[in-house]
DNA sequence: AGCACGCCGACT
DNA sequence: GTCGGCGTGCTC
C-alpha cells in the first residue's frame, strides 16, 4: 500500500485502499421524499438504465397508487427497511433537478416546523404537470411568397412573413388582420413550412437599465447603500424603514436591477392583497416588463409555466404571496419582502411557517441577500436592527408634496357619541367639513358585517356558533347570521330561538354595515359605500369598486382591514378611526405592535396628494403608548417602549412563542389534550404556558388552538422539548399541530 | 395524506 | 341478502 506523502487533507491518511473496484451485485437504492408524514424519505431503486441525482423529481408506487417525490440527500444511517420491500422508481421527470440549497432549505423548513419533511417538499412542488418540458410551439415559416392565387390578403400575409422568422398560425393571423382560413388557405398551397418553436415566455425579460436614476436625496442614499449590499452577493438582512408614500419600492426596485445584473433571479414576496395591478405597473414602469406573479388563485396553465421557467431560470422575476417562497428557483439571488410585519405571511395550515423568517432562512443557506421591507417593521426586524444583525435603512419623510395627515384623538369619554350611535359629534363634524369641501372621507372599522353579537332583550339567549364557541355575526346586508371563525351561517331570525318572543331581538356592537346605517342617517345625500371582504360580487366588484372611489365616485367610504393595503385614494383627505381599541384587548403578545401598525396603514391613506389632510381616531384609551404614537408620529418611541416592555415579560422575541394547534372533530378529545399538554408544560424548566386570560384556547377555523410561550435561550432546546412533549402527550393521529413561532436570525 | 381492509346498520 | 358508514393501519 503506497501512504501519501504529502496531502492537504488529512482525511486521506484515513481512507483504506479501495481495492479493485468489487462488481456492483446490490441494485442500487435512493432515498426518495413522498408526499406522506413519514418521519423521513423512502427507498427506492434505481433501474438499469436510469439515472437519478439528489433533487430528480420522480414518479414513484407507493401501496396502491403512484405519487411524485423527490430524490433525498444519503442519510448516515440508511434506513434498515426490509430489502424485499423495496420497489423501483417508476419513472424520473425532464427537469432539471432541486437545487442543493433548495433541499437544504426543506430540510431546514421541515426541522424547524416540526412538520415531515415530505408536506414541505410537497410544497415546492405544486406544479402537478409543469415537470417535464413544455411542449413545443407549432411554427409557421414562409418558404414559397408566389402563390397561385395572388389576393390582398395574402399579400399582407406574405409582407409579414418574409422578415425570415417564424410565425405562430394565430400571431400571423392576428398581425395581418386577416381571417384564419386566409392563412390555412397558404398553409394547404405549401407556402409555410412548419417549424418547432420553444414555447413563449410567460413574461419578458426585465431590463434592469430601462428607466434609471429617477431617484434623488435620501432615496438616492439608501439606493446606493442597498446596491452596495447586493453587489457584495453575500448573505445580509437589510430592512428598509419608511413612512407610507416615502418612494421604498422605488428604492427596492434598485436592488433588484443590481441583482439582475449580476445574473441573479430574484423574487419579491408581497402579502397576497398587495399583489394588484398597481404594483405590477409600477415594476413594469421600472423594468420595461412586468413580473411573473405567483399566487393561490393563478390560473392552472399559467402556474405550471411559470413553475417550470422559473426552475429554468427563464423568468428572472417573480411577485409572489407567501408561497412563491418554495418556488425552485435555479439561481436564486436576492428575496424582498415588502410590507414584512404583515401577518400574511404566516401560513397556519398543514405546514406552518411564517415566509417572512423563512426567507432569511433561505437567504442565508444560499447565501446572498435579503430586504425587509415595511413603514411600520415588526418588532422582531426592529429588535434585529437594533443589534446590529440587520443593516438599517431609513426613509423618514415622504416623497414630493405629500405631507402626513394631521392626526388626533378623539377621547370617546368627553365626546360621546348620541344613543344608539357609534361616531362622536366630531367625527360627524369632520366628515360634514369634508363633504362641503367636496373631498372623500374614510370611516374605519376593523369588524364586518352589523352587530358582532345579537342577544334577546327578554331571556337573554345569546346568539352562539353551534360549530364552535364564538358569538354569531349579524350580516343585514345579507340577511344572515354568521360565525367568523368556521364560517357556519343561518338566516337571520326573526323569533328568539329560545323564548320565541318575536321582534326582540337587539343588535349589541357595531360592525361597517351598522356605521353605515348611522352614516347614512346623519348624511343621507352623501354616496356612501361599504367596503369589506364579503362584499357580494366578491375580488372583481371590489376591485372595480377600489378603482370608483380612486376616480372620486363616493363621498364615505365605511371599510374594514381591506382598505388600509396598497389602494391610493387621492381625494381622500378625512381618515376616521371608528374604534381605535379594537384588538388591544385580545390577549395577543403582539396585540399593541399590531394595532400600531394597523392604525399607521390606515391612517397613512389620507393625504397622498397635496391637499390638506386629516385623521380622527376615537378612542376610550387616549392615553394608551399606541395612540400617542399614532398622534405623535413617533414610532421611535413607541418601538423603544415596546421593545423594553417585551425584554422585561420575555415575549416576543425575547421569550420564544411556540403555538401549538389542536384538532379533532369533537370538542372533548380536543380537550383532552389541550389539558393533558397543558399539564405537561410547566414540569420542564423555563416553559410558560399562557392561561386563558392571555390566550384562551380559541377555536379558529374548526380547531382548538393555545399557545405556549417558551422561555428558553437557544431554539433547539425548544425544538427539542416541543418534539418530547407532543411524543409524551395523548396518542391520537394527526391532530395536534406545532407552529414555532421565532426569530430564526437568532440562531442562524 | 390517501387508500384498503373490516365490521355493523338501512335498503334496492 | 347487499351497499355503505368511517375506525384502524400501512405505505420503501
Amino acid at each position: 500500500m503506497v501512504r501519501a506523502m504529502k496531502t492537504d487533507s488529512p482525511a486521506l491518511f484515513e481512507l483504506p485502499d479501495p481495492g479493485p473496484e468489487p462488481a456492483r451485485q446490490t441494485v442500487r437504492a435512493v432515498p426518495v421524499l413522498v408526499p406522506m408524514p413519514a418521519p423521513g424519505p423512502y427507498s427506492y431503486t434505481v433501474p438499469e438504465n436510469v439515472h437519478v441525482v439528489p433533487g430528480s423529481i420522480v414518479v414513484v408506487p407507493l401501496g396502491p397508487r403512484k405519487v411524485i417525490g423527490v430524490v433525498w440527500d444519503e442519510r448516515g444511517e440508511g434506513g434498515s427497511v426490509d430489502p424485499k420491500k423495496l420497489r423501483p422508481i417508476e419513472h424520473v421527470f425532464d427537469c432539471p433537478p432541486l437545487a442543493d440549497d433548495m433541499r437544504v432549505f426543506l430540510d431546514w423548513v421541515a426541522a424547524y416546523t416540526l412538520t415531515p419533511p415530505g408536506y414541505v417538499a410537497r410544497m415546492a412542488l405544486r406544479a402537478p404537470t409543469a415537470f417535464d418540458p413544455e411542449p413545443m410551439v407549432e411554427g409557421l415559416r414562409l418558404v414559397k411568397s408566389e402563390l397561385e392565387r395572388m389576393t390582398p390578403a395574402r399579400a399582407r400575409v406574405i409582407e409579414l412573413a418574409s422578415d425570415g422568422f417564424a410565425w405562430t398560425r394565430l400571431g400571423l393571423v392576428h398581425a395581418a388582420g386577416v381571417s384564419a382560413s386566409v392563412v390555412d388557405g397558404m398553409i394547404a398551397q405549401g407556402a409555410f413550412e412548419t417549424v418547432f418553436l420553444p414555447p413563449p415566455p410567460v413574461v419578458a425579460p426585465p431590463d434592469p437599465d430601462y428607466v434609471a436614476d429617477r431617484l434623488e436625496g435620501v432615496q438616492k442614499d439608501a439606493a446606493r447603500v442597498l446596491i452596495k449590499t447586493v453587489d457584495k452577493g453575500k448573505f445580509s438582512v437589510s430592512l428598509i424603514d419608511g413612512v407610507t408614500g416615502s418612494g421604498k419600492t422605488e428604492v427596492y426596485f434598485e436592488a433588484v436591477a443590481e441583482a439582475l445584473k449580476r445574473g441573479k433571479q430574484v423574487l419579491i414576496l408581497l402579502p397576497e392583497i398587495a399583489l394588484t395591478a398597481s404594483f405590477l405597473e409600477r415594476f413594469q414602469d421600472r423594468f420595461g416588463s412586468k413580473p411573473a406573479e405567483w399566487h393561490s388563485d393563478l390560473a392552472p396553465r399559467t402556474r405550471e409555466k411559470v413553475w417550470r421557467q422559473v426552475v429554468t431560470g427563464e423568468v428572472r422575476v417573480v411577485a409572489g404571496a407567501r408561497s412563491a417562497l418554495f418556488l425552485p428557483f435555479a439561481e436564486l439571488g436576492l428575496i424582498v419582502v415588502d410590507e414584512e410585519h404583515d401577518p400574511a405571511y404566516k401560513q397556519e395550515d398543514r405546514v406552518f411557517y411564517n415566509a417572512r423568517d423563512m426567507a432569511v432562512v433561505r437567504a442565508r443557506i444560499g447565501d446572498f441577500p435579503t430586504v425587509l421591507v415595511s413603514a411600520t417593521p415588526s418588532v422582531e426586524s426592529q429588535v434585529n436592527a437594533m443589534q446590529g444583525r440587520y443593516q438599517a435603512i431609513h426613509l423618514p419623510t415622504r416623497f414630493g408634496d405629500a405631507a402626513m395627515p394631521d392626526l388626533r384623538l378623539v377621547d370617546m369619554r368627553r365626546h360621546a357619541p348620541a344613543r344608539g350611535g357609534f361616531l362622536s359629534p366630531l367625527m360627524l363634524r369632520g366628515v360634514d367639513a369634508t363633504l362641503k369641501k367636496g373631498e372623500q372621507s374614510l370611516l374605519f372599522l376593523n369588524r364586518r358585517g352589523y352587530a358582532p353579537l345579537t342577544l334577546c332583550r327578554v331571556c337573554g339567549h345569546r346568539f352562539q356558533c353551534p360549530q364552535c364557541s364564538s358569538w354569531l355575526v349579524e350580516h343585514r346586508f345579507r340577511g344572515v347570521i354568521q360565525c367568523h371563525q368556521c364560517g357556519y351561517q343561518e338566516k337571520t331570525p326573526e323569533a328568539c330561538p329560545e323564548c320565541g318572543t318575536l321582534d326582540h331581538l337587539v343588535a349589541c356592537g357595531p360592525g361597517v354595515e351598522r356605521i353605515a346605517e348611522e352614516v347614512v342617517s346623519h348624511f343621507p345625500d352623501a354616496r356612501t359605500i361599504v367596503l369589506s371582504s364579503d362584499m357580494a360580487g366578491g375580488v372583481k366588484r371590489l376591485r372595480l369598486e377600489l378603482e370608483a372611489i380612486a376616480k372620486g365616485e363616493a363621498d364615505i367610504v365605511i371599510g374594514t382591514q381591506l382598505v388600509a393595503k396598497g389602494h391610493n385614494f387621492p381625494l381622500m383627505t378625512l381618515v376616521g378611526i371608528v374604534d381605535a381599541d379594537l384588538g388591544l384587548a385580545n390577549g395577543d403578545p403582539r396585540a399593541a405592535e399590531r394595532t400600531f401598525q394597523l392604525l399607521h396603514q390606515v391612517t397613512g391613506r389620507a393625504g397622498r396628494t397635496g391637499l390638506k389632510s386629516h385623521g380622527l381616531i376615537q378612542t376610550y384609551q387616549p392615553g394608551h403608548p399606541v395612540m400617542q404614537a399614532i398622534v405623535s408620529g413617533d414610532a421611535e418611541a413607541f418601538y423603544d417602549r415596546e421593545i423594553s416592555e417585551r425584554e422585561k415579560a420575555n415575549l416576543p422575541p425575547f421569550g420564544r412563542l411556540a403555538s401549538i394547534i389542536i384538532s379533532a372533530d369533537d370538542r372533548h378529545s380536543a380537550e383532552v389534550h389541550a389539558r393533558a399538554l397543558r399539564n405537561a408544560a410547566p414540569q420542564a424548566a423555563g416553559i410558560t404556558v399562557l392561561g386563558p386570560a392571555e390566550a384562551p384556547l380559541a377555536l379558529v377555523r374548526g380547531r382548538y388552538r393555545f399557545r405556549l410561550l417558551v422561555h428558553g435561550q437557544r431554539t433547539s432546546d425548544m425544538q427539542g422539548f416541543l418534539k418530547a412533549m407532543l411524543a409524551a402527550g395523548p396518542k391520537e393521529r394527526g391532530s395536534l399541530h406545532v407552529q414555532v413561532d421565532i426569530d430564526p436570525q437568532s440562531f442562524l
